[in-house]
DNA sequence: TGTACATCAGTGAACGCGCGTTCACTGATGTAC
DNA sequence: TGTACATCAGTGAACGCGCGTTCACTGATGTAC
């Protein structure tokens, strides 16, 4: 389907140049066929870029939804390696899901409380489930999980502004940060 | 002066309307001098741009510098409040500060730790102080330092990206994350 | 004191570009009788 | 089985726009003799 061509066009150009280089023509160039082609299946650029959150969104929670490790522990330090590698091997993807501004954007805290947002419900679980065995405490689960998000998403926007060197030093600080951050949530007198 | 001219009209387009919206022509318009007379003071459209990164930079600086706290616990969250109100009042200078990236960025943690960003330096002396009475622990000033770094500004991201209601809410929260942060890092056993 | 000249801040018009989108269209496909 | 017609995906040219920047210039100011 044309469609289908048009929009993985578009998630190709995404990739490559982000969204600041994502033109209607490029997409139809690369997709093989007229700038006018995409206004039969999207009514205007805008629509197109929401896909593409969207299906960022998805390739997230796809990613997240693989991990298997049973240990709540385990599985939350899982899902920050997953997110640190998103970062890294998917740029713009990663900052279309996590940095645009969306009109339609899951807020804090109703819509993550309500479990609007599958991966936020799947983590809170597992802070739930961590917090009834007794190794997390100290905060609302929503509240423990904007921290471990915020401090992610802070050190990324910091990577991406070139506050650090290389990628190799990143992923030791962002782990050692975000382990920091998610001990700091650990039931008092019964470390990790 | 017509740099100061141009400068300050360039100011005031980037506060009222991002880095987006910023253009020669309408910097020109304000400053009421032709398009082509910022050439004469700036190289091009970048070194204008990064004049005024420096000068976002410069007046986060001068914030900081203004805080009068002795005891450095409180001047910290002096500084984290203050950090918090110029992400709210002045959106747009503090995103060109702080998100955009700049080829001569400070970088992590050399820079940092040898004194080249004045305010880092600054809050490194405070954690330093606060060290040396015992009241902070646990990992090296900078690292700490980044920690509340990243937070903020990853909070600030994602108020950016539509992820809080209101900005009464969001101070709400970003008072309460950073506080926690900065106690996550309190020597153990002596609290507060 | 007057004249010739260099300097240089600022101008005005234009260039070339890429953008999102409009409009009227073509031509293949499916449907009704 | 054949014909008339509606549907609709995709086209091609063009519009109008704003952009950063080039180029050759003007005209005021300062300097040298």
């Amino acid at each position: 389907m044309t469609k289908d061509r048009i929009f993985s066009a578009a998630r190709a150009i995404l990739d490559r140049e982000g969204i600041e280089g994502l033109t209607v023509r490029k997409v139809a160039a690369r997709a093989g066929v007229s700038p006018m082609a995409m206004y039969r299946h999207f009514a205007d650029k805008d629509a197109l870029l929401n896909a593409l959150m969207g299906d960022g969104l998805a390739a997230w929670e796809k990613i997240v939804r693989a991990i298997r490790a049973e240990d709540p522990m385990e599985w939350l330090e899982a899902v920050l390696e997953a997110f640190l590698n998103f970062a890294l091997a998917q740029p713009h993807r990663f900052d279309a899901a996590f940095f645009l501004p969306a009109p339609k954007a899951r807020r804090y805290p109703d819509d993550f409380v309500a479990g609007r947002s599958p991966v936020v419900a799947m983590i809170i679980a597992r802070i739930d489930q961590a917090k009834s065995d007794g190794r997390l405490s100290g905060a609302p689960a929503v509240d423990i999980a904007l921290a471990l998000a915020s401090l992610g998403q802070g050190l990324v926007s910091m990577q991406r502004a070139n506050r650090f060197s290389s990628d190799k030093q990143f992923r030791v600080l962002f782990r050692a940060q975000l382990r920091h951050c998610l001990h700091s949530f650990s039931t008092p007198g019964r470390p990790q």
